[in-house]
RNA sequence: AGGCGCGUAGCUCAGCGGUUAGAGCACUUGCUUGACAUGCAAGGGGUCGGUGGUUCGAUUCCACUCGCGCCUACCA
């Protein structure tokens, strides 16, 4: 074996094993476990968050396979339409073409070529990650089963009038000519003017003043409002303005709504191009005049009912914000501008454009989701589906109890086509197929039919993932035995987006909840607490963590491609500081145990290198200890696996292996992966190696111990190795598969790969609280005798004499029984009891309950230094003495606390008190010597 | 406006109504110890954001407050 753990030389190979056995097929004839991955985006590739989440979904997967369930981890890939297409068409930009220019079966076609070529990029990340999911079983959002799937659920949601087309303002993204759902707005505060412009009156001089951002829907005003208790404009309701450069006359109207104490208290009212000025319009029977195209250019304008939108010719064409300034110049030559202050509004954005959107009046599809909400409501009010942390649920409950229709057509080409053809009227028939639209409606040959032109939006399909991946609408075996699903595992961000439409979906068509548990990851973020992302040049490729990085190829890494290219040089400066040199290769198993050891509930994880660094050196740990363990055990006689432990280190270890295990079930059942990883840590290095390892150098080394003590203690050695590779796995796949194969023909282990061994049972180690309690004081002893080398400058190799006072028969038993032990960990040179009544030489004191180990201080130490220790000891107790005394003096105490925490305080205090007449003896010792 | 969260060692984070508040990294000192210098041993370092309350006892529970972050809805 290398010296050195060297991840890159096994992993691939591992892993090539495992997919190659079909490792990872769901099988047996346990209980179902399965998760769902969170579809990726097809195109896309794997960031830090993705490996963060893998790594917990795998942990899960693994862990719940080796406790004997069928798992399933669910693989797959989502067509995420606004985002690839997009990057289809920028492609086709580059070629100087656009995809109208091709038509659309060709860009279609396009896409899945692009799709096919680069669909392979994820599915190689999650390899190199050891995610263990079931290849056979990979699925697509666009594969014809569950393109099926998406058809069958909007048939059927429509036959319900829960799928409904309607002409209604919808957010418009100007540049993408597409409508998007309310989730896909972005609004942010943006620095813009509140323009307060003059409207004169119809029939009178004078003007009113209404204050707006923007001032270019005025072409589309049909009212001014105020408030209906507003003195000051209450004799103006019902009359009407004459809206400057239309000509047109609009009514002013009350209404409650508006705000008296904002601008001058009056609104103009636009329905066509602002939600609020739509509610109102409709209140109050306004006619609707849409005064932009698909663009966001201005139109001649197009109202409900018969009118004369009456916009300037000189403003057609022209694009909103050219218009805007038009309009202002011309209001302005028309001194009907009274001021324009500055002022700070929401903008909406396309989430992925980051277009200004602009509410736009258009036929779309919406869910009726009210009725779908209620349900989704109660299974999680009653428990069915639990959040974890579960503060989550409260946000669940707020969005899902104001929740809006949804709008799910989108103006594009790559995704679900909805299921609905028009004839030459524009009536429309929503069916599963043409053929069925005809037989069903009686259409006959002779009527054309064509195909709505729109696609569904992508969460659409991600809505019904739990199901449909599962084989749904047929009721095949999967489904029967995997639905529900049993845990979620997915980030706050898409709770809206994704987690609650599969609850509704679930409930409505599969009949129950999509899963038992919703398991919300936070954020990873970089090192400042800043959100990852390309923009900001901060992304760490996690492949890069796993294999390093040159600091040439991390910096072009960030730098290319920026939206923004004046940041480049930030970038790359704040890159070289970080990483001056680059980034060295951790291995995916120090990555992935850094995630889970990051992973506590509730907050979002700033991830910090020098903790991969750790868990990388942790891996190297864990591959010396078995390094040493096969060195001491190869060629060695074994005994039989049945066979009792019978020395002290053997039970203990054992015991404590026990409790580890026990922790990482709990901790693993609450999702406290932070928790379980430090429990393997601890176990593993600071007890299995930093005393169990060195507990049985001095039994196994020549002339140690009796030959079958030592084929005991070779036995202990590679079963609680093998055990501890077992309980490690799900965390830290690759090494403990690796460790696993070597030591498993020593431990007489069967199977092919650890990943289908059952996970350790608490039950063969439990626990042996003789042992645990004897090994305390042997670590005491030793621990007392290095504080005493360490702080008075002993050589580590030189040996001690070591003398015993007032210690019991119970320390005389443990002396004989481990002084061999003791020898080797405390280098002893001897260890003598003390007589009662002899005086003692002049020593360094360690106290170790009501025995005192001395260590004769002749030649080896300065008694100034041993004064000093010993006082600072002294002054501690002291301390504690006199708290505790104040404690116990305290009526109040004694008479309200618990009678075991008032007992538990005396005797601490006793100890106190003993520890400080030991300690005032060895200093008046030291006084009389000095 | 409503909701959620965070503030603990230099850094990143655990923790908890009751020992002396812990870990990793960083730091100091000493060690080429027959698994491991990606290591071993010893050590320094914290008024647990502030104020008040509940309690025999608060870093932990409650209220207020300061600072930071996020989500939802938004007044034109």
């Amino acid at each position: 074996m290398d010296k050195t753990y060297q991840p890159a030389a096994i992993e691939r190979r591992v892993y090539q094993r495992w997919e190659e056995s079909g490792f990872f097929a769901a099988t047996g004839d346990g209980p179902a476990y399965c998760i769902m991955i969170p579809p990726p985006n097809v195109t896309g590739t794997l960031h830090m968050g993705h490996a963060f989440q893998h790594t917990l979904m795998d942990a899960l997967t693994r862990y719940h396979r080796m406790l004997g369930c069928r798992a399933l981890w669910q693989p797959g890939t989502d067509h995420a339409g606004i985002a690839t297409q997009m990057v289809v068409e920028r492609q086709l930009d580059a070629e100087g073409k656009r995809r109208q220019d091709i038509g659309r079966d060709a860009f279609v076609e396009r896409v899945w070529q692009w799709k096919s070529q680069s669909g392979d990029t994820i599915c190689r990340q999650m390899r190199r990650l050891g995610d263990s999911v079931d290849w056979s079983r990979d699925r697509f959002t666009m594969d014809p089963e569950l393109s099926h799937a998406v058809t069958e659920v909007f048939v059927r949601l429509h036959e319900e009038g829960l799928i409904y087309r309607g002409k209604r303002l919808v957010n418009w993204d100007p540049v993408l000519h597409t409508a998007l759902s309310d989730l896909e707005v972005l609004s942010e505060p943006e620095q813009g003017s509140l323009w307060h412009l003059r409207y004169p009156l119809a029939d009178a001089d004078g003007h009113l003043v209404v204050a707006t951002t923007r001032p270019e829907t005025m072409l589309g005003d049909t009212a001014v409002a105020v408030h209906p208790q507003d003195g000051r404009y209450t004799a103006l309701i019902g009359r009407r303005i004459r809206l400057p450069l239309t000509n047109r006359l609009i009514p002013i109207i009350a209404d409650e709504h508006v705000d008296p104490a904002f601008g001058s208290g009056c609104v103009k009212i636009t329905p066509g191009h602002d939600f609020n000025d739509y509610e109102i319009g409709r209140r109050h029977d306004l006619a609707l005049i849409n005064v932009f195209d698909r663009n966001a250019h201005i139109t001649r304008g197009e109202a409900t009912g018969e009118m004369d939108v009456g916009i300037p010719a000189e403003l057609v064409g022209l694009d909103r914000f050219a218009a805007r300034a038009r309009v202002i110049e011309r209001l302005q030559a028309d001194g009907l501008v009274e001021k324009i202050e500055p002022h700070t509004l929401p903008v909406p954005r396309g989430d992925r454009s980051g277009a200004v959107l602009e509410p736009w009046l258009t036929d779309q599809w919406y869910v009726r989701v009210a009725p779908l909400a209620a349900p989704a409501i109660e299974a999680v009010e009653d428990g069915r589906i639990r959040f974890v942390p579960d503060n989550w649920a409260r946000t669940y409950f707020q969005w899902m109890r104001n929740i809006q229709d949804w709008c799910i057509s989108r103006q594009l080409w790559w995704g679900h086509r909805i299921p609905a053809w028009y004839d030459d009227d524009g009536n429309a028939y929503v069916g599963r197929s043409e053929t069925e639209v005809r037989a069903r409606h009686g259409l006959d040959a002779g009527v054309r039919l064509s195909q709505d032109e729109d696609v569904l939006d992508t969460w659409f399909s991600s809505a019904l993932w739990p199901f449909s991946t599962l084989g749904w609408p047929r009721a095949t075996p999967e489904l029967g035995f995997f639905y529900p699903t049993s845990v979620l595992v997915t980030g706050f961000d898409i709770i809206f987006f994704w987690v609650a439409r599969m609850i509704m979906m679930g409930l409505k068509f599969a009949g129950d909840v999509p899963f038992r548990e919703v398991y919300i990851t936070g954020l990873i973020r970089d090192e400042n607490g800043e959100k990852m992302s390309k923009s900001k040049g901060n992304i760490l490729d996690p492949l890069d963590l796993i294999d390093g990085v040159d600091l040439q190829t991390l910096v072009a890494k960030r730098t290319s491609g920026l939206m923004q290219p004046h940041l480049r040089p930030r970038i790359e400066k704040a890159t070289r500081k970080q990483f001056p040199q680059g980034i060295p290769e951790f291995g995916t198993d120090a990555l992935r145990f850094t995630f889970a050891a990051l992973a506590s509930t509730g907050r979002d994880i700033r991830f910090d290198l020098s903790r991969t660094e750790g868990y990388r050196n942790f891996c190297n740990k864990l591959w010396n200890a078995t390094r040493f363990v096969l060195m001491n055990v190869e060629g060695h006689a074994l005994a039989a696996g049945g066979d009792a432990a019978t020395s002290l280190p053997d039970r203990w270890i054992r015991s404590r292996l026990g409790r580890a295990v026990a922790t990482v079930k709990e901790q693993l059942a609450a999702y406290r992966f932070d928790l379980a990883a430090r429990a393997l840590y601890e176990f593993t290095w600071n007890e299995y190696c930093d005393w169990y390892l060195e507990l049985t150098k001095p039994v196994l080394q020549e002339g140690g111990a009796a030959p079958a003590e030592q084929a005991l203690t070779r036995r202990a050695l590679i079963d609680v190795l093998e055990a501890l590779l077992r309980a490690l796995h799900p965390l830290m796949p690759f090494i403990t598969e690796e460790l696993w194969q070597r030591v498993r023909p020593l431990s007489g282990a069967t199977g092919p790969t650890v990943m289908l061994q059952p996970y350790p049972c608490v039950d063969e180690y439990p626990a042996d609280d003789a042992a645990e309690a004897e090994m305390a004081w042997l670590q005491a002893f030793v621990l007392g005798l290095r504080q005493i080398r360490g702080e008075m400058d002993i050589a580590p190799a030189r040996p001690l004499p070591v003398l015993l006072q007032d210690a019991s028969a119970e320390d005389r038993r443990r002396v004989a029984a481990h002084a061999h032990l003791l020898r080797q960990l405390a280098r002893t040179e001897s260890i003598d009891v003390l007589d009662p009544g002899t005086e003692p030489p002049v020593a360094a004191t360690a106290l170790l309950g009501a025995m005192r180990i001395l260590v004769p201080m002749a030649g080896l130490i300065d008694v100034a230094g041993e004064r000093e220790r010993l006082g600072k000891a002294l002054a501690r107790a002291q301390a504690d003495r006199q708290r505790i005394e104040g404690k116990l003096g305290n009526r109040q105490f004694t008479d309200n606390a618990p009678p075991a925490v008032v007992a538990g305080e005396r005797e601490k205090l006793a100890n106190t008190r003993r520890e400080i007449a030991q300690l005032e003896e060895q200093i008046a010792r030291l006084d009389r010597l000095g």
